[in-house]
RNA sequence: GGAGAGGUGCCUGAGUGGCCGAAAGGGACGGUUUGCUAAACCGUUGUACUCGCAAGGGUACCGAGGGUUCGAAUCCCUCCCUCUCCGCCA
């Protein structure tokens, strides 16, 4: 959430950074303003009131203590009529303030001065690009294909037991996911991220905390019964860790990073984008999440990048990093940078990662704040990236892999798999 | 699912309807002193919003929301959460 302060003294800056995103919010800033301004007039005159109200109180008390209750009564005839008043500035306020939080949560966090003009994923700016594409010999198959021909990966009896996007992983296919995620986990502890395990369901104020709620609503799975939300990544749960806490300056940055099975409801995808493990409502991913110093979140962004470049070669995989647009970035984020494989039979590049900077805009949903050296409370920058998610590296990993003989594992992966080849 | 207890500041914990933004202890921070891996003593130690150049005011907050009252942490109602016991169970 955008701090109002901020809005208001960098009013023009703001609108030309929101209409990044989308030229949209910008008029809405003025409508942020005139409700501010309305908040704080009614805040002004209720207090004004309130304060009148508590003298005279004092007053009558001080009075019936000395048995003037004569005296006494004759305040009190004002103090009703304060009342009265209150109640109807206390509804305007608080109508007002509520309009204002009802518009301020449905604006996008700015987004940082690198980042891109444009509105779609062709405008994203193609920053590096790292490996081979592999040339596949004829009759090469998707990995789809791959899978059902290995007996791997079965859609068909995911469809059964649950729906479709949710696959069955069977035998070696979900040794390999297993492999994947200590692999990864194991890679985050070397790079000192402490492991955490997080529950799988969220509540709606941790849904907030992150800008899930009331921003992507639908894309959750909503337990009606309790009123949690299925994880749509770990992301939630272990930034909501910090949800209300106050953290010491020279603990930060704070590093954490789990594994969770994620759950997306996926609306509205549908087609050829979406076959075999290209989308899934569940599927899993080692996160890795940052409680930042506002001074060194950037040198950090860079040292998350390093990190899931570091995993992306040693699984031996053709990547690019994308310098998502304006118009492609998520709602919380101030500066993302995409990971995408190259899946050879596809011919398509995948979106394996994704790693960014929400600066503030979390935290100040979080009120996760530090006291800086000046003693004044300040608000952390809070960051986070996949590192990585399964179901893409598996179909690149099977499709460039493959060869006659079955699919090579990388290397790195083989201590974790215990089998060099899936054939 | 059944029964009970409770939610107060960084923590523990007290709190008679006005003198309570809140005792006391602990912790943390600053200082004095004696000095060896420490003790004693003194002091400081809430957040948000708001008015003001500032000094300094004001308002709100004792789980949340209502109510009673001139006045509520304190009384009443509703809800939420946590804990304990029983049941069920990995």
């Amino acid at each position: 959430m955008l701090q109002i302060n901020y809005i208001r003294e960098n009013t023009a800056d703001v609108k030309k950074r929101i209409a990044k995103k989308n030229p949209k919010h910008a008029e809405a800033i003025d409508e942020v303003l005139k409700l501010d301004e309305e908040t704080r007039n009614a805040k002004r005159d209720l207090e004004n009131n309130l304060a009148e109200a508590n003298q005279l109180a004092k007053k009558i008390g001080d009075l019936m203590k000395g048995g003037q209750k004569d005296e006494a009564d004759k305040i009190k005839a004002r103090t009703t009529e304060l009342k009265e008043l209150n109640k109807t500035l206390e509804e305007k306020q608080k109508q007002t303030e509520q309009q204002l939080f009802d518009l301020l949560i449905t604006l996008p966090n700015l987004p940082h001065d690198s980042v891109p003009e444009g509105k779609t994923p062709e405008e994203n700016l193609n920053i590096f690009e790292h490996g081979e594409i592999p040339k596949l010999l004829e009759g090469a198959l998707p990995h789809w294909e791959l899978a059902a021909k290995y007996d791997i990966i079965d859609f068909e009896l995911g469809n059964k037991i649950a729906g479709a996007g949710f696959p069955v992983y069977k035998g070696k296919g979900a040794r390999l996911q297993r492999a994947m995620i200590n692999f990864f986990l194991d890679e985050a502890t070397k790079a000192g991220y402490r492991e955490i395990m997080p529950p799988n369901v969220v509540n709606a104020d941790s849904g907030f905390g992150t800008g899930q709620l009331p921003d992507k609503e639908g894309q959750m799975y909503h337990i009606g019964i309790d009123d949690l939300y299925l994880i749509p990544t770990a992301e939630v749960p272990i930034t909501n860790l910090y949800r209300d806490v106050i953290v010491k300056e020279e603990e930060l940055p704070i590093k954490n990073a789990g594994y969770t099975p994620c759950f997306r409801r996926e609306a509205g995808s549908y087609g050829a984008h979406v076959r075999g493990l290209n989308r899934l409502h569940q599927f899993d991913k080692v996160e890795i999440v940052q409680i930042a110093h506002p001074d060194h979140s950037y040198k950090i962004l860079d040292e998350m990048v390093n990190h899931v470049k570091g995993l992306l070669e040693k699984l031996e995989l053709p990547y690019r990093i994308l310098r998502l647009c304006g118009g492609d970035m998520s709602f919380a984020s101030a500066l993302t940078f995409d990971f995408e494989t190259y899946s050879a039979a596809q011919q398509r590049w995948l979106e394996v990662s994704s790693t960014s900077n929400f600066e503030n805009f979390q935290a100040n949903r979080l009120k996760c704040r530090f006291k800086n050296k000046d003693g004044k409370m300040q608000l952390v920058h809070t960051l986070n990236g996949s590192a990585l998610a399964l179901p893409r590296i598996v179909a690149t990993l099977l499709e460039n892999n493959q060869t006659p003989e079955g699919i090579k594992i990388p290397k790195a992966l083989v201590p974790y798999t215990g089998f060099e080849i899936i054939n």
